[in-house]
DNA sequence: TTGACAGGATTACATCTGTCATCCATAGAT
DNA sequence: ATCTATGGATGACAGATGTAATCCTGTCAA
């Protein structure tokens, strides 16, 4: 088997504040120009097109972004999903604040955070179906 | 009333990852001297004396560590619990990454993990709390 | 008394980050 | 044919971060 399934050959880079903001406008919009990240950013951050320019440069160095040629400009896309990146951010961030443990964190929140009751049944939902998933393994 | 509660009267600085692994031997140990620090940190991080008191006089800087003078050293403090730190954290990194909503990064977590049962256990009953202190507000 | 060692103060220095500006070339507008 | 605006390439620059080294000075051992 060849051209394999790709899921996890290569980590997603860390993505710094700033680039996130980018990132967050091709996981909305799919592939882009600068000229439409600019644009879709626009009032939000107030960042000249150079900013957004050395970001997105920044992205591609880094292996967040692919380019395409396209005619004079260039097509950028992002190379992970929003969530693979999620899921690599909440780890880096459980394992540096907290050891790596879920459940320490769950709790402060749960405790300083007023969770409105519709978000408690969601979780309890989410806590359902881990639950289900180790039964029936596969 | 005065002397009040000093509860949330001040928040907690931005610590960067360095300096995090010294406010954890704050934590575990309480007021220390540099040289202890730099003992307890050892082996761990392989840091040499004069960086681990320059993350400490950056945590003085910003407000994290407080200093008393203790014959020819110093006995630095630390000023914030280690959970209110965590939980600073904790609110800046749901901002950051999932526009500040608990739920989705719970999703990922469980979607992507093998939660153990107990561990599931645990976050139940902490649901469960919250519940309660919702019903009973006060 | 003298010399080694450790702490505080100061300085260093390469990277990384956030924000742009300048330079060059070209697609359009006139 | 020329002028203008824009994208890519490159350079800039200050502040944050990681990781020290130097310098001065006082303590403690020999």
């Amino acid at each position: 088997m060849k051209a394999r399934n790709s899921r996890k050959l290569v980590a997603p880079p860390s993505i710094t504040d700033a680039e996130w903001k980018v990132m967050i406008v091709f996981w909305e919009r799919g592939p882009s120009t600068l000229r439409e990240v600019v644009e879709t950013l626009g009032e939000g951050t107030g960042w000249k097109p150079r900013t957004v320019q050395t970001l997105m440069r920044r992205l591609v160095t880094k292996g967040a972004l692919s380019v395409e040629e396209l005619g004079r400009e260039f097509r950028y896309a992002p190379v992970f999903s929003q969530s693979d990146c999620q899921l690599d951010e909440s780890r880096s961030f459980l394992g540096r604040v907290f050891e790596g443990r879920l459940v320490p964190f769950f709790a402060g929140m749960v405790e300083s955070e007023e969770i409105p009751r519709d978000e408690i049944e969601a979780l309890r939902r989410l806590l359902d179906e881990a639950e289900k998933r180790r039964s029936e393994p596969k």
